[in-house]
DNA sequence: CACCTTCATGCACAAACATGCAAACAAACA
DNA sequence: TGTTTGTTTGCATGTTTGTGCATGAAGGTG
């Protein structure tokens, strides 16, 4: 057997440049990002991990507890805080963000499935025979889609995966808004989409949206989205809402029309009682979806 | 300096091991989405299985345990799971994306995917970066969309199930042309659709067939298709068919075009040798795709 | 039919987890 | 200064979850 005579370091050298060559290593936390020293507070540890989640979209339990020199069942205490309050999601192992925004459209498609099944099935009852219908991009869209009941119906939508959703249901007449592709939100928004926009009346308009509140009203995280939203609601006589818990009484960067044009809210039955009262002062017309 | 001795042979895999690990895999999966790294989640995995199932349709359970280094039992595992929440069909040998459509187009995509899968992947090399390129629709085409090459290029597509294949591939500038969808088609044909086409020059043309037949030329089932994939071949400076053998002297109700129109024919390896022989006699450029 | 691959189940082991508890520490108060 | 109170932390406990291996069954292929 051949051998030869290797410097250990040269060696080191050799396997760690070799590893990151293809460079998919998730090491880089410590360059970028400034530490905690050794005598911090829990907050400041909570903070750097907030922002570890917001760039890296992840986090691992037991390399937090390296990094921040403390044990493991710290680290997870606070990532159970943090998941109780909405920041991240846990896993097995770590954590995964939760910010509504990131996270691909795949993802987001899988996430409260059944939530956003019940609001859906309550958020169809609204439709009648004959309509036409148009159904915003989202991921609670694209289960109001599949809930959409066997009646005659018109369908027209900017969202790729409600048009693949909609492919065999033959008793309705879909139209596909084309345009440019926008892949954060798989559907088509822009220019040439709306143009074909307008040139629509749609009598209902299931309309998706990033967060809702009473003052802000609907917003989203995206400005062309923005806009292509507030030319929907111009265009569609009803507009229904139809959103998770999570969604309620957040605000997003980009407005996209106050509450008061809203003709519908559907909202779980398991809704904050606080957010519910306030909507209702609002004077918005709110449809429970059933519960769980 | 301390040193060691080490066998050439063991270094040598050391350093494969590392490379392959980190890595810059043959596979074309690995080119397009990052893998999770050797620090992962299980969610990170099913994530990744998922994303692949969105790109590609499918997933084999021996390559996904070798890319991602873990045992065949743990993919067969988060297979099962991935299936018992709807995201994907479990099959002999792998899985399969649930698209929700139902009957007809769906049955046809699955067949002889591997046939066109090699179609496909002949066909991509004819593409250069920086091309506008129109996929037609069709579940050859399908595959060719999942094939695409890692370059910049502009794709624009009447078909639904190739612009949901397309979502999430940022580096390509992807129009949906719009229109009433024709469930038959899973794509967008018609009025609407061909006045929007009026204003593309794409570079090469994908086009979808029926049938090609070297006196009859290439046909169609459907009326309206045949004259929306006329005005393709219009609007489009090259024409590329490919076409299973299946399809290859057969005829169809709707003459699109005669052969001389097309730029370019991918056809099977094993295609039937006194039918290739007339093709090559009657002038059209062949393209042959791997054998199985 | 034989042969191979893929699959499901049960089991053992390790890693990650939640919980209870006591020590360490800081701030507030007598 | 000494005590109390509340918080944070690490450790020990038992539990849950994920993983790989073995076995036998079921599915595909020639």
């Amino acid at each position: 057997m051949r051998k030869i005579v290797i410097e250990i370091d040269r060696l080191r050298t050799l396997l760690h440049d070799c590893a990151n060559f293809s460079g998919q290593s998730r090491m880089h936390t410590d360059t970028r990002l400034p530490r905690p020293g050794n005598n911090s507070l829990p907050s400041d540890r909570q903070l750097y991990i907030r922002q570890l989640l917001l760039q890296d979209g992840r986090v691992l339990a037991t390399e937090l507890a390296q990094t921040l020199g403390v044990s493991e069942d710290s680290i997870r205490r606070d990532l159970r805080e943090l998941a109780a309050s909405g920041v991240c999601k846990r896993v097995y192992g770590g954590a995964i963000a939760m910010t509504p925004n990131t996270g691909s459209l795949d993802e987001r498609s899988h996430e409260n499935v059944a939530s956003k099944a019940r609001l859906a099935a309550a958020a169809v009852q609204l439709l009648q025979p004959g309509q036409f219908v148009f159904l915003d991009s989202g991921t609670t869209n694209l289960e109001i889609a599949r809930a959409l009941p066997d009646m005659p119906l018109t369908v027209a939508t900017n969202s790729i995966l409600i048009a693949a959703a909609l492919l065999g249901r033959q008793q309705f007449d879909v139209t596909v808004v084309g345009g440019r592709m926008d892949h954060r939100i798989g559907g088509t928004i822009g220019t040439a989409a709306a143009l074909e926009i307008q040139a629509m009346r749609p009598d209902i308009c299931f309309l998706g949206t990033c967060s809702v509140d009473i003052e802000l009203g609907i917003g989203t995280t995206i400005a062309e989205e923005a806009a292509f939203k507030r030319l929907l609601v111009r265009q569609c006589s009803q507009i229904v809402l139809a959103v998770t818990n999570q969604k309620l009484g957040t605000a997003s960067p980009f407005a996209v029309t106050p509450l008061a044009e809203v003709s519908r809210l559907v909202i779980e039955a398991d809704a904050e009682p606080h957010k519910v009262e306030r909507l209702q002062g609002s004077g918005v017309p709110l449809l429970f979806a059933a519960a769980s």
